[in-house]
DNA sequence: TATTTTTGTGAACTTTTAGTGAAAATTTTT
DNA sequence: AAAAATTTTCACTAAAAGTTCACAAAAATA
């Protein structure tokens, strides 16, 4: 279960974004400043830190940096108004999200989905039966053989395997591997999948299309 | 292209709003008061809406309540004050955003396309007993089987569940499914309508026909 | 009940879409 | 600069999907 840290002066602030967290299960742990913060974040396994950055006491930037060098903790940072957004701006040191108050429950859950899902996501190699991908080493085996395909062919195979089970359109696969500035035929695409698909030899039918949209790269988990 | 209404009774807010949408390429629409609003949401295709909680007339809570009995569409709430922040919070009824005033035409700018954004997404599955339609996989399951439907029926469904509970006319339907250029007979949705009441199986009720209107995916909570 | 309106449906017909091989264009390697 | 590899376009085909239509069935109305 997601443990999440709330940091903020403001009880009330701090009693709503607890509220919505546990409808989605988190277990919440609640600081009104940074060192209580400091405290719960030594003590407990802190997933992720939802940080104000105007605190009276320790502030959210000194916090923030004092955090960093206990453990690495995905932050969502919140400051007080939109004209503090310039400033977050600049302040680059690894933060992971951050908005501006006032703020909606709904888009502060989806953050914090979006940020746990995307340091959760670090994947070294891919392996499904004798299908096996080394990103590291940037190779395909299949039956212990290497096989060879296209940089371009290697792209959508590991665009794939990132969003495996997502049907992806032709769009989409477009202006991720191909960039938004691609101004040709989308059918490219088809041939690029036919290429890939005969290269998978029996694993082929991993990629499946989907009418009147693109395709899929389907796992039965 | 994005369909925006902007519902606000002060000229200048509309403007000001307007400019920067169109500068983004939306297309805008304005509405001084609640009853214009629901008059043109009505009659087009809006894809999210900016709306002003203090109007004479038709106030922002009742208007948008009226604009939920038609269609559900992603809402920004604008409230004049920062003090109404509470109540917002309180106000649980699927508000996508809101913002205080004065804001930042930018600030506006990301906000209306992180809702957009979010709106596309957020809904991952529907589930009504053994019915699983999965919109990013772009299945759908009965009994843990996956079942075919064509790319229309497919369309069709995702809106019904969209909207559920709302009586879609023909022409409703076929302005959101079809688009603005489709001229021809409006029956061929009936034929659709029968394809997908035959995949649905044992869920084939779940569609009900409106008489002299169109269709309702009906689902008792 | 008779009549009219509206919806359900099977089947014929038309259009759209994806798979494919080949060739042209481009980029990379030799 | 030539050769090789890769990428892109394109035309053709088969399959899938979409549309129309006529009649049956059902509901509303007189």
């Amino acid at each position: 279960m997601l443990k999440i840290l709330i940091v903020d002066d403001e009880k009330l602030i701090r009693e709503v974004i607890k509220e919505y967290c546990e409808v989605e299960n988190y277990q919440v742990f609640e600081a009104e400043d940074g060192n209580y913060a400091l405290d719960i974040v030594r003590n407990n396994d802190i997933n992720l830190i939802v940080l104000d950055i105007m605190m009276p006491k320790l502030d959210g930037y000194s916090t923030y940096k004092e955090i960093k060098k206990i453990r690495n903790i995905p932050t969502i940072l919140l400051s007080a108004r939109s004209e503090e957004y310039d400033k977050l701006l600049g302040f680059e040191l690894g933060i992971d999200d951050y908005m501006t108050k006032p703020f909606s429950p709904k888009e502060l859950i989806a953050r914090i989905k979006a940020v746990t899902k995307r340091s959760n996501k670090e994947i070294e190699s891919f392996i499904y039966k004798t299908l096996k991908v080394d990103f590291l080493a940037h190779t395909i085996e299949i039956d212990n053989k290497e096989i060879k395909v296209t940089p371009k062919e290697y792209e959508i195979l590991t665009y794939f395997i990132k969003n495996k089970n997502i049907a992806i359109s032709r769009e989409q696969l477009l202006s991720a591997i191909w960039g938004y500035d691609f101004f040709g035929d989308d059918r490219t695409i088809d041939t690029h999948i036919k290429m890939l698909r005969n290269n998978l030899g029996k694993y082929r039918d991993l990629i499946v299309t989907v009418r009147a949209l693109g395709y899929k790269f389907e796992i039965k988990d």
